[in-house]
DNA sequence: GAACATTACTTGAATAGTCAACTATTATTC
DNA sequence: GAATAATAGTTGACTATTCAAGTAATGTTC
């Protein structure tokens, strides 16, 4: 493909222009619709880190959030003085920080997987449902491919 | 769908989790990709948007690289005084300064899309040239849609 | 054409993220 | 089982980003 090369190339055929554009604008209209609720992208992706398990580590969380671990640690410091989550040590293990959702992060959450809900409704209004499963598979498959 | 309410809801068949989670390691490997040319993310957007055009305003290249205006002028004057680009009122409007490639620059440039085509060959290994052109199709459709 | 509005960008203070170094706890090795 | 290593997380100095307010140039309106 040669992309940036002298050749001709077109980005509008580089699925990396693509992804990338599409993820700003997702991040960008979901920090709009977070915002009269209270909170950010970050504190959404703890959210929905928080989905389905009822209790994770920080290592966990920054791992499903693809973010630093020190990044994790202060943006849960923060949700916790804000109350949304609550930490306590793992009893098993002493080093572990187990973060999960106080009632008003639930509520919180909620309220931002409606707004993100929205979103998605209107995003992949007219596509089809073989459309989004095919997508989602080469989505796990190029995920998968990408590290190292 | 109901994604994050109470009934079944499979996060996996859920786009949006796996186009964040692929944007998030689509830029750590980029990060680290572009490390030992000594450029970050951030610069590597703003050589995408120049790829192109000979010469884009500030406000454009952030437009393309979806980030913030006052982001975007320190970037660029980081990578002005980094020797990559050239900044110049516009002659018809001094209002508005035009970013473009130095020599240096486009050296820059170059290898950052070597690396950049790197990772691109081994995340769509194995991926048909007609499932890369659904996903375009279907990319530019969903980014279209969201925005309000 | 003077007054006001808009556009394009810049700047400074505040916030958020990152790297390197640290603490505390658990695992392993001899 | 004491010494060392590894793991999980935190903290502080540094860098990057963001918001709000500012400047300068262009458009518009009366």
């Amino acid at each position: 493909m040669d992309a940036g090369g002298e050749t001709d190339f077109n980005m509008e055929e580089w699925p990396f222009y693509w992804l990338t554009r599409f993820s700003g604008r997702y991040l960008q209209q979901m920090e709009l619709a977070l915002k009269p609720i209270g909170l950010d992208v970050a504190q959404w992706r703890v959210l929905m880190a928080l989905r389905d398990r009822e209790r994770l580590s920080v290592s966990e969380i920054a791992d499903h959030a693809i973010a630093k671990l020190p990044t994790m640690t202060k943006i849960i410091k923060r949700m916790e003085s804000d109350g949304l989550v609550a930490c306590t040590p793992r009893p098993s293990d002493q080093r572990v920080t187990e973060v999960s959702l106080t009632p008003e992060g639930e509520a919180a959450s909620r309220e931002a997987w409606a707004a993100a809900n929205r979103i998605y409704a209107r995003t992949f209004e007219g596509v089809s449902a073989r459309d989004v499963a095919s997508l989602n598979r080469l989505l796990r498959t190029i995920t998968r491919n990408i590290v190292l």
